[in-house]
DNA sequence: CCTACGATCTGCT
DNA sequence: GCAGATCGTAGGG
């Protein structure tokens, strides 16, 4: 059986910890029936951190980011796509892992339909705004618990290798001065639901 | 009130 | 490689 992943494995105060450890582990969507094993990830920080939404300090749309490790921070993007992360800092500070790609386990038709691609395409998860429509997260799931709530994070035993992680640069952060260059990407090697080959 | 813009994706060149 | 889609947020007047 799949264990949930306790509130404990997101209380590191590093995210570049958990995105590594994010890596290999599945995202299930119990109201639906879609799961996912998590392949590609990003850690963002607070203010040390020019690439995250907490550069610039707490307002309404980065709420959550701040909230209890362990929950969800959901945001819309380019007025388009959702993204969605796991906070992963003590509650008050400012620290998440965005999921980028994903490998689709179950619910894959499902999956198929939202998107509207054939399920066989490497489009049907990889991509942070792809695999959120994939897997039916909306807004409203935004700051609900990964522990006990709608979305869960599993582990099923599965180890990834440390040579078969890869890191880079983030994606989309070029404004980002120094930070832009922080290798806080993370994605498995030679997988094909990793939304880019290379870093 | 008004404006600029973004942790992206797609389709076309 | 590049433009367009599309809208909430944040900051300025």
């Amino acid at each position: 059986m799949n264990r949930i992943l306790p509130r404990s494995f997101y209380e590191k105060k590093n995210p570049v910890l958990v995105a590594r450890g994010l890596l290999g582990k599945i995202i299930r969507v119990t109201r639906n029936g879609c799961a996912a094993r998590i392949v590609e990830t990003e850690a963002y920080g607070g203010s040390l951190d020019r690439a995250s939404h907490a550069w610039k300090g707490r307002t309404a749309r980065n709420e959550s980011m701040f909230g209890r490790p362990g929950t969800a921070y959901v945001y819309l993007c380019y007025g388009i796509h959702r993204m969605m992360n796991v906070v992963t800092a003590p509650e008050g500070v400012a620290g998440a892992v965005l999921i980028r790609g994903v490998e689709p386990l179950e619910g894959v038709e499902k999956m198929a339909r939202r998107r509207g691609v054939p399920a066989s395409e490497f489009r049907l998860t990889a991509g942070p705004g792809a695999l959120t429509q994939a897997l039916g997260i909306s807004m409203r799931w935004d700051r609900c618990d990964l522990v006990c709530g709608p979305i869960r994070i599993e582990d099923d035993g599965m180890r990834i290798p440390k040579v078969k992680i890869e890191e880079g640069r983030r994606v989309g952060v070029s404004y980002a001065g120094p930070a832009a260059r922080f290798p806080w990407r993370f994605w498995v090697r030679e997988n094909r639901w990793v939304s880019r080959a290379r870093g």
